[in-house]
DNA sequence: AACCTGGGTTGAATCGATTCGACAACGAGG
DNA sequence: CCTCGTTGTCGAATCGATTCAACCCAGGTT
C-alpha cells in the first residue's frame, strides 16, 4: 500500500500520484479521477516518515513538559490541551517530551534526531539549560514563559509582576496595610521558577510604593500546604487582613485554614490573586482574581512557533498578557482596627 | 551532519558507521573509537525519520485523548501522564491525538500515516468508532478502559461495577436503607461511556440483593453540578442517608450542599466512592474511597502495547484492576431514623 | 511542411539511514 | 606453498515518498 501501488493500479507512474497528492502540478481530469478513485477505494495515505524524509520537515511540533511525578498544576493542563488543540486545527501533530533536567535521553532525541519541526518549551526558569540548548541547536523554539534574558527568543507570557502589583494597590485602595502574599513552594522558587520571582518582584515594589508591610511565603500546590501556610501566617501576623496570590491550588486549603480561625471572607480577611476562573469561582466567596488565558496563550505559542518555522532568521516576537482582574467578592475594605 | 559526514571524517564507509551505532556487525576496537570519537564530537545522532523508514518502525506511540475543549479530568490526566512517562522509560516517544468523533483528521493520520508503532485509546465508550477503526487496521492497540465486547482486544480496566457494588454493600452493613449514586454526566451516560454504566450496573445489582431503595442520578464533573446535584437530591429525597461515587470532581460541590443542608459527614450522611487519592483526602473528613491506580494502568498499558507489537498475532491479554476501598472516615453508621 | 508552444507525463535522482552479500587481509592447518 | 576460515570493511540495494529535467504530443503559427 505505497505510492507504486497505486501508480500501478491507476496505470500511471509514481511522479503523477505524488502531483495528484500535492497539487504541485496540474493533472489532467481524467487521470486525476483514476487516480484519487484508485486512493479512495484503498484508503492510501503517504508514509508520513518518507515524506518526512524527503521534505526535510515532519509536520509535527514537540512539546516538554515537566516530568510526570510531579503532577501537572491545572494551568499546565491548559497549556498542553490548548497547544495540542491549535497545533491540530493546523494539521499537526504533537510528540510529547517529559523533560525536566538537562542530560534528558528524550529531549535530546527530539531535539537532535530531527523528529520535529519546533518546540514549544514550558516551565521555564529564569535561567534554564533546555532554552540554552535549543539556542545552540538549530530548532525553532518558543516558551511558555521567559528566561531572565528573553531577548533573542520567541515566547508568551503572563505578567505577574504587573498583576500581582496591581491586586496589591487594589488592596492598599481598600485600606489593607498588612499584607501577605502566598507564591508557589520554595523549591520551584529556589530552582529560580519565573512567575514566582516576578510576583515577588511586583509585590515588593508595589509594598514599598504604598508604604505597607509586606510578608511573603513560599507555600506547596496543593490544598494542605495552602492550609498549612495560611494558618502559620495567621498566627504568626495575627495583623495582617489581605492575601494576594498565583498559587490557585493552594486556595481550597487557604479557604478552609481562614474558616478554621473564624475569618470570614472578605468582612475579616481579602483574598486576591492570579487563578484559573474555576479555581476562583469555587471559592467562598468568589475570588476577586486574574484569569491567565492558557487557551489564547497555548494557541499563541503555536502561531508564534510557525511564524519561526517558516522564517526562523526573522526577528522573534513575544507576547505579554496582562489578563483583567475580575472583580468578584472576596476583597472588600480592611476591617477596622478599633475593636 | 548524517551518517556520510561521520564516514568521511572517520575514513570509513557509511556502513560501518551503522555498525558501530548498531552494534549488528563486529567492529575492530581501533576503528570504532575513532567513529565514535567522531560521533561524539559533533554531537551526532540518526536522523529519526530516514531511520524509522528503513526499519518500519517509528520507535513511537499514540495516545488519543478527549479533545481539548472539554477539560481532562485528573484520572485522564493520571492516564496520559504514566503513559508518557512509561514510553519514556522505554525510550520511546509519544504522539498525541486530541479526537473525539470518529471522523477525525489527527486520528486517521495517525492510524493510516505509519507514524506510531502503536495506539492506547482512553476514555473509551461500550460502542466505540475509534475501537472498530483500528481493528480495521493492521495497528497493534490497547484501550484504557473496555467496550462492550472487549474480546480479541488489549485493555486495561477498573472493575467500577465490583467497586461501587461492594461500596453499597459496605454502607448496607452499616445499616443504611436508602441509598445514592452519584454518577458522572448524562451526556457521557447516554453516549455509552463504560464505568458510567458498569457502575449503574453494580449499583442496581447490589441494591438488590440486599433489599436496598437505591436511587442513581447523573451529575456534571465540577464542584457546581455536584453541588446542584447534591440538593436537589437531598429536598426530593430526604431518606437518603448515604451516597456512592465515582464522580470525583463533583467531591466538593458535594461537600458544600451536605454543608448547606445542614447535614454534618458521617453522623447525618455518609459518602463512599471510586476518586483519586488527593480527591478523597481534601474531602472533609477524608473520603472512605478506592483509589484508580492511574499510574499502574498507565504503565501496564504500554506494556501490553509493547508485547502486542512485538508479538501482533499472540492473543491479546487484559488487567481488570480491583484497587483496595480505603477506609477513612466518611462512613458511619445510618443515623437512627426515630428523631 | 517545418517550427514553436506548453500542458501532461515520466524516469531518475534524492533524502538518510540499514543491511546483505562480497571481498580483502591474515593467521592457521595440511 | 596453497587452501580454508575468520574477521573487518565496503559497495550497493532498499525503504517510500518528492521533484527536477526531459520528453511526448496535440494544436496553433508562419
Amino acid at each position: 500500500m505505497n505510492i507504486g501501488e497505486i501508480a500501478r493500479r491507476a496505470g500511471v507512474s509514481r511522479s503523477t500520484v505524488s502531483y495528484v497528492l500535492s497539487g504541485k502540478r496540474a493533472v489532467s481530469e481524467p487521470t486525476r479521477q483514476r487516480i484519487q478513485a484508485v486512493i479512495d477505494e484503498l484508503d492510501y495515505r503517504p508514509n508520513a516518515n518518507a515524506r518526512a524524509l524527503k521534505e526535510g520537515r515532519t509536520r509535527t511540533l514537540g512539546l516538554v513538559i515537566p516530568p510526570a511525578s510531579q503532577r501537572l498544576t491545572d494551568m499546565q493542563l491548559g497549556f498542553v490541551a490548548s497547544v495540542v488543540e491549535a497545533a491540530a486545527r493546523a494539521d499537526l501533530d504533537v510528540l510529547l517530551s517529559p523533560s525536566g533536567g538537562d542530560h534528558d535521553r528524550s529531549f535530546e532525541r527530539i531535539v537532535t534526531g530531527r523528529r520535529v519541526d519546533g518546540v514549544i518549551l514550558m516551565e521555564i526558569r529564569l535561567e534554564d539549560d533546555r532554552v540554552t540548548r535549543l539556542r545552540r541547536s538549530r530548532l525553532p523554539f518558543v516558551t511558555i514563559g521567559r528566561t531572565a534574558e528573553p531577548a533573542g527568543t520567541s515566547w508568551v507570557d503572563v505578567d505577574y509582576e504587573g498583576l500581582i502589583a496591581r491586586c496589591v494597590h487594589h488592596l492598599a485602595d481598600l485600606g489593607h496595610r498588612h499584607i501577605a502574599l502566598v507564591n508557589r513552594s520554595a523549591e520551584l522558587v529556589a530552582a529560580g521558577y519565573g512567575p514566582g520571582h516576578r510576583a515577588l518582584a511586583g509585590f515588593a515594589e508595589a509594598v514599598t510604593e504604598r508604604g505597607l508591610t509586606g510578608i511573603d511565603l513560599c507555600c506547596g500546590d496543593d490544598a494542605s500546604a495552602g492550609e498549612a501556610a495560611m494558618t502559620r501566617l495567621l498566627t504568626t501576623h495575627p495583623d495582617v487582613t489581605a492575601a494576594a496570590t498565583i498559587n490557585e491550588a493552594a486556595l481550597p486549603g487557604i479557604q478552609r485554614a481562614l474558616e478554621a480561625e473564624g475569618r470570614v471572607v472578605p468582612r475579616d480577611f481579602s483574598v486576591v490573586g492570579v487563578a484559573a476562573a474555576h479555581w476562583a469561582e469555587d471559592f467562598r466567596p468568589p475570588l476577586t482574581a486574574a484569569d491567565v488565558p492558557t487557551l489564547d496563550m497555548g494557541a499563541e505559542a503555536v502561531a508564534l512557533l510557525l511564524e519561526r518555522i517558516a522564517a526562523p532568521t526573522a526577528a522573534p516576537r513575544h507576547r505579554l498578557y496582562h489578563p483583567p482582574i475580575s472583580l468578584r467578592s472576596s476583597a472588600a475594605p480592611a476591617p477596622s482596627p478599633l475593636r
